[in-house]
DNA sequence: ATTGAGATTGACT
DNA sequence: GTCAATCTCAATA
């Protein structure tokens, strides 16, 4: 993917994001996956975003780097989230990834999961599986997706179908709770939520 | 210095 | 359906 791609509004991008490739290399390994599940969080007027208000912190700062970059933060003390930053430099927009559909290294991610469960889906339907699964975590937040070997998207050609929802876990954003800001691959199993 | 809450998850009733 | 786990950081004092 070049520049311009993630320069796009991070609803655009959220659903243009929607089957690529997402790649990770780690110990070794190539693990390709395809991204099924995104959210956009679009700037300082939304009140879901980290950046409201153009609120800028320590843990926010990533948020207004040029787009293509990654934005990764720790959630509830225990799990991480990956975001890819979009728009231009000092303009916070971000998509989250929420979910993927691994195409290799099962038994590498199933070993990083540590779960119960035997469903290959609940390895990585949901943004902090997702990280636990292929080893993301803070110490890759702010790394330019175009300028490295460990962590970034190709393009993939793709032909789905693309449904539109309300954003999970954002109760206190007021009237931004509502918007139809979540995508995701329809008919795909690796999905957060139905 | 202390407190509170979060773009979540898995285990449990 | 409920709820605790666990930690960074912002808001308050």
């Amino acid at each position: 993917m070049n520049r311009y791609f993630f320069k796009q509004d991070a609803v655009t991008l959220a659903k243009d994001l929607l089957g690529k490739m997402l790649v990770r290399k780690v110990e070794g390994r190539i693990i390709n996956s395809l991204i099924t599940e995104t959210e956009a969080y679009v700037g300082p007027e939304d009140k879901g975003s980290h950046a409201y208000n153009n609120k800028r912190t320590k843990r926010t700062e990533t948020m207004f780097k040029e787009g293509g970059h990654a934005y990764i933060y720790l959630i509830y003390g225990m799990y991480n989230c990956l975001n890819i930053v979009c728009s231009e430099k000092d303009k916070p927009e971000a998509v989250l990834i929420r979910a993927v559909e691994p195409l290799n290294e099962i038994e590498y991610i199933r070993m990083n999961r540590k779960i119960k469960s035997n469903k290959v889906e609940d390895l990585t339907n949901g943004p902090g599986k997702l990280c636990q699964a292929l080893d993301i975590d803070t110490s890759l937040d702010g790394i330019d997706l175009l300028n490295n070997s460990v962590l970034y998207i190709q393009d993939n050609l793709s032909n789905h179908e693309i449904v539109a929802s309300k954003r999970i876990n954002i109760d206190y954003a007021g009237e931004y709770a509502n918007k139809l800001w979540r995508f995701y691959i329809k008919g795909n199993k690796f999905i957060s939520k139905k």
